[in-house]
DNA sequence: TGCTAATTTCATTTTTTTTTGAAAACTTTG
DNA sequence: CAAAGTTTTCAAAAAAAAATGAAATTAGCA
């Protein structure tokens, strides 16, 4: 009996009803949006998510009509958020990738990847506007002290909040 | 004894340290990025937090070096989110605007009127998906029906979740 | 009411971001 | 180790977003 390789998603066809894909790919396209993600990384995911199997990088870009160049940087971002991963499917050399489902964890790994950063980098600036710090009128330089202790505040609780934040996505 | 108005930022002159001005814009251009908003925005608004008196729009437009049309736009942005107000000041005609620092209210507007409007048409994309759902294979169905449920409980959670976000800010 | 300063609007320009596609770089395998 | 298949990279093109500035509108004042 000859070796036959098990079916993946683009000897199916039907891999996915036509109408929730396309629902699918139009509300992650706008909620990568809202991360501020481009187009293409919500297309990817969105086609992935209700992928019953997973999907080669050649299937996503035909099934899409993106470019090669766009699929793979797409998928570059997905991966380093650690939203989609790759399986391996014997008797074939491309990678297949499918969608992590787990929006806790994508969630955390966006703030530590996308807003913590920043949050450090408020940090240096508020020491800097501290170190600025020499009015000639000691009313003034009230106002000022106040307003710097606001921002500390506010990037202290961001700091805390933030990574808690995916933690409270228990649902 | 002559009327003498009170002093606005343009005669006063050194309003705010030009150190800290800076720093302030860029902290503010930051975290309005982050937040999706356009770098005018940030300017305006980092402009003002430090200013010990409010401004009037053609002081902002000189001080920023910015166009009259972008710092009408980014005031009109920053009006809606309730992070500016204006003040009157007498015998001057002119809206004199400054920075409100309240920031827990800042972020529980920007997320009704950013962030809810989204998760409201997401619903209806769901409820599009649920309708849609007809397929052949009882395994298949068993497989969307779990992913759609994930994205009802993810839209449920985000729409609790959010709107509490502001509350928590208890700094 | 008419005049003028102040503000808003919006078509155009500029800037930034995203996509494309072809070349380069890998990788497996015969 | 060559050949074919796959993925990445990156300069150029296209698209999207933001800024400009002048005309239109609005609002305060005499």
């Amino acid at each position: 009996m000859p070796y036959t390789p098990p079916k993946t998603g683009e000897q199916l066809d039907l891999n996915t009803s036509k109408e929730l894909e396309i629902e699918s790919i139009d509300f992650f396209v706008r909620m990568m949006g809202i991360l501020g993600m481009p187009r293409s990384v919500g297309e990817i995911y969105g086609l992935l998510y209700f992928s019953v199997s997973p999907l080669p990088m050649d299937q996503i870009v035909s099934r899409l009509g993106i470019s090669l160049g766009s699929a793979s940087q797409g998928l570059k971002t997905l991966r380093s958020l650690k939203a989609v991963r790759t399986s391996y499917v014997p008797g074939d050399r491309r990678d297949h990738y499918f969608a992590e489902t787990e929006f806790r964890r994508l969630f955390s790994n966006f703030i530590k990847d996308e807003i913590m950063p920043h949050m450090e980098s408020a940090k240096g600036r508020i020491e800097r506007m501290e170190s600025s710090l020499s009015s000639t009128d000691i009313e003034t330089e009230e106002f000022y002290k106040i307003r710097i202790e606001k921002l500390k505040r506010l990037t202290r609780a961001g700091g805390r909040l933030l990574p808690a934040l995916a933690g409270l996505l228990k649902f």
